[in-house]
Formats: C-alpha cells, structure tokens, sequence
RNA sequence: GGCCCCAUCGUCUAGUGGCCUAGGACACCACCCUCUCAAGGUGGAGACACGGGUUCGAAUCCCGUUGGGGCUGCCA
C-alpha cells in the first residue's frame, strides 16, 4: 500500500499576533509538507467569537507570508463549519457519547472543594437527562476504563488513563462547539494526516483521539508533539508576558530568511551542524523524527548573528532595498537625505550591522547638520592632545585631495608630528564628525561628507574644547 | 494535588552501548589583523542533574530521586 500524500495543517487562533512559538509550528509544518511533498494547509480556530478578533487574522497570515510559509489551499475557518460541528455533537448526543449539563462553573468549583478531590467536574449531570435549553453545555462521556495510547513520532508512545480525563465541555451553553471537537472533526474532515504541533497540546490528544473514536471517524493522524518555547524563567513563551511577535522582529530589522533559519534550529539540527545555509537545503535536511524533546529558549544573541550573516550575503543593492524603510525612520529631515551618499557608505554599514534598524545610526552624520555627540564618546577622545590633533586635521584637510587614501594619510603625518599613531589621532576626528567613537571606516566617510562640512565639524569641536 | 512531558557547556545542539580525553554553533575571554567598530583568523574557559542497577564496557538501556515545564477552562 502506498502512503497518502501527507496533508498537515497550521492552526492559529486569531485571538493575538503570530509569535515566534506559532511561528516555529507553522515552519515545521510547512518544512515537513515540502520535504514530503505534502500538503501545507491553514486552519483559523476561531470558535470562540468572544476572544477571537476577524482582523487578527489577516495579521497573522500576513507574518506568514513574510516568513514564506505558503499554504496551498484557501485557509479553511472554523466559524465557517459549525453546522459541521453541531452534528457531530448531535451524533455523539444520539449515541451516548455526550450527554447535556446545567451545572454551572461555580457549581462545579464548589463540589470539588466539598469533595476536596481534584478539581474539575464530577460526572453530576451524566445521568440526570438534562432537557435542552438555557445554560446547557453538553460535555463528552469519557470512559471510566482503559487507556488512550499513541505514537508521538517525537516522544515515542504515550499513554493515557481514561480514568483521569474528566468529561470536557464540547458544546458550550451558547451553542458553539469547542477546541477539541471541532478539532477533531476538522483534521477528520480535512483528510490531516499527521498534526505537528506544541507540546502543550499533548494533553488534549486523547481527548481528540477518543472523539474521533466516538464519532466513528476511522483511522488516526500521527502525532508529532513539538519541544515548547520558553522565556529565561524556562516558561512557555506567551504573547503576554514575552515581547515576541513576529512582525516586532520584522520592525526591529530582522530579515525574514534569517528569521525563518533561525527558528529551523529550536528543536532541531541538520545531521552535518552547518547551521546556516539556504531555505532549500534545511527543506532537504528536514525530518519530524529528528526534532528534538526538550524545550528551547529563543536567544536573541544567535538570531542576531544568524542575521548579520544574512545581512552580509545580500548584494549591495539588495541590501540597499531591505534598509530603505529603516532610513525613511532616521533621525534626520526628510529632505536631507542623500541617496547618492547611502549608496557610497552602504557597503560599509552593510559589514558592520547586525540588523537593518541598526543602519541609521551609522550614517546619520551624513544627512544632520550637526552630528549628535556622545557624551562618553566625546570624553573618552578629546584628552589634552585632541586641540593639536584637531588642528592639523583642519590644516592638512584643508589643502589634502578629497579621497581616502589621502584624507588616512595626511592625518597619519599629521599625528606623527605630534607623537600619536593613526588609532590615537583618529579618535577626535571621528568623534568630531560622526558623534561617536564607533561607526564604519572614518576617511570613507570624510569622503562622502564632503571637505566643507568635515572643516566646519572639526573647527566646530576644536572651539568646544 | 492529579495526569503528561522533559533533563549534555550560560544558550541551541551532536551523540542511538566501545570511535567521548564528550564534537559544533551563539555568547564570553585572550591574542592576531586593524583608523574605531564590526567581519575574519588562532587559542581558551565551559556540560553528560543525582543515586542505583543491566553490561566486560553507559552520556547512551532500566528503575528511582531531584529539578524544570505543560495540562488540569463554557481558551486554543
């Protein structure tokens, strides 16, 4: 018998942004789909129309587009299928499966403080023939015996006891079905062949798995329960409490290549450790039976060395698009700016940065009528000699040909008649012109700046001394 | 509390019983290169949580302990 063609979904509940955790599942998924030549589908979970927010949705598929997860059928909603749901909840009402309650929540919470057991429900109203109507949910008849136990093709089995699962809400009192039945109905429906998700779904996959059962639904998914994301504090990465977004990372000047590599290496690793390399290649490399069992924390330190790598292999022009909308944010006016003057400096920032939000800053000289001063920076290089150092700078720079070769060399002699090598002498002109004791290559940029506004910077911090 | 999962350098990982004196990457430190900063090069420090087994031999298998996490919702 030949093997379907795997069909595996991403299902993102609108209710915040796509983080770097769902953004990690969606990646897996997609790179086991293209690896296998499978299927690669969305699925919104929005049945919950209190939390869930329609405009959310077109955000999170926008990340998704910029990391280059492309799905290969229509995103398939929840709240379009309900019919579909309440069906199947009226099929496991007809069976005996599922049964109607009118307990409500603190009737629930107080039992189970009088029992003072567990808490959760206790089965009340399994036999009780509660009628329809007004608080009504209808919960899932879980069995009193046996065991769930399946395959997690990363974890290896796993086994439930019946015992321990309380019957779980599948309809709520407003009618609209649940997370683990509409679920269940819809990897069922939509022909899901393997579900590859978040270890903190583990949990729901007996519940899943016995519904299924219940409704008949032959055959099961295989389960591959992916390593969670954690903060510092080892806990699961949440939207809350962790400043995780994709689109922040987007906005702080991440490039989506990098970001997408990045995330291929939490929980998983090529068998020959070259982290980085080509989209392709990880999708060639990729298998769900190597991904790893323990939880990674995202370190933004490797993101950005990932990044910069990435940074450094784009073309000078490619790079000279990624950063424009990080320019158009500079500091300066907007009239100021000098294209021409980018591209000169571009190849420079381009070595040095790490990420696109960082390239302002390193050319913002260019384009301000003044250079903002760093206090620190200003300090550390304007010790006794800086006057004399200035001095020459001004007198040789005032006659030197304008290029870089001869901007280097003429304040080589120059700090060699006063005793300084070129590392000591370069300091307050660098600091004198750029602001800042660090930044690309100084004589570069005094040759772009141009001999007028040099002269004018260097006489401007000779008279501040 | 109950159930489930996890456990190799600070971090991400390699390792599937002998190739391990535990490898790589990020971060860190030193040196080299060098007009600053990066990049690059060289070197360094740094881990198998603990205790029992099994075995001639265990990071690798088993059990327990400890630790961490997840779930325990009319969220997903």
């Amino acid at each position: 018998m030949v093997e379907p063609s795997p069909r595996v979904r991403f299902s993102p509940a609108p209710t915040g942004y796509l983080h770097v955790g769902g953004a990690r599942t969606a990646l897996f998924n997609w790179l086991f789909a293209r690896h296998t030549g499978g299927t690669f589908l969305l699925r919104i979970e929005d049945t919950d129309l209190e939390r869930s927010r329609p405009e959310l949705t077109e955000a999170i598929l926008d990340s998704l587009r910029w990391l280059g997860l492309d799905w290969d059928e229509p995103p398939v909603h929840q709240s379009d299928r309900v019919d579909l749901h309440l069906q199947a909840i009226e099929r496991l009402l007809a069976s005996g499966h599922a049964y109607r309650c009118d307990c409500s929540q603190d009737d629930v919470r107080e039992r189970s403080r009088v029992r003072g057991g567990p808490p959760g429900y206790d089965g009340h109203c399994r036999d009780r023939d509660v009628r329809p109507g007004g608080d009504v949910v209808v919960r899932f008849r879980t069995p009193d015996e046996g065991r769930t136990t399946f395959d997690d093709v990363i974890r290896g089995e796993v086994s439930f006891d019946h015992a321990a699962l309380e019957d779980f809400v599948v309809r709520r009192s407003s009618g609209a079905p649940m997370f683990v039945l509409a679920n269940a109905v819809d990897d069922a429906d939509m022909g899901i062949t393997h579900v590859v998700r978040g270890e903190d779904l583990l949990n729901a996959t007996p519940k899943v798995l016995l519904v299924r059962q219940a409704l008949g639904l032959t055959g099961r998914p295989v389960f591959a329960h992916l390593p969670m994301l954690v903060n510092e504090q080892r806990q699961k990465l949440s939207k809350r409490r962790d400043d995780v977004a994709v689109g922040v990372y987007r906005d702080q000047g991440y490039l989506a290549e990098a970001m997408v590599n990045y995330l291929a290496l939490l929980g998983w690793g090529p068998p020959d450790g070259v982290e980085i390399r080509p989209l392709e290649e990880i999708v060639e490399l990729f298998r769900l039976e190597d991904v790893t069992r323990s939880p990674a924390f995202f370190d933004l330190d490797k993101l950005r060395h990932i990044n910069g790598v990435y940074l450094r292999e784009l073309s000078t022009s490619e790079f000279i698009g990624a950063a424009g909308r990080f320019l158009e944010q500079g500091p300066w006016a907007a009239g100021d700016f000098d294209f021409e003057a980018f591209e000169r400096m571009a190849p420079l920032v381009q070595e040095r940065a790490a990420t696109l939000a960082e390239v302002p800053a390193m050319v913002d000289f260019l384009f301000l009528e003044e250079p903002v001063i760093d206090p620190t920076s200003w300090d550390k290089a304007m010790s006794e000699q800086a006057g004399a150092v200035l001095d020459a700078a001004v007198a040789a720079y005032e006659r030197s040909p304008w290029t870089s070769d001869e901007l280097m060399g003429a304040l080589r002699s120059a700090g060699k008649d006063l005793g300084l090598n070129l590392r000591k002498a370069q300091a307050p002109v660098r600091v004198a012109i750029t602001g800042r004791s660090v930044g690309p290559p100084l004589f570069e940029s005094l040759e772009v700046l141009g001999r007028d506004r040099t002269l004018a910077r260097l006489r401007a911090a000779r008279s501040r001394l």
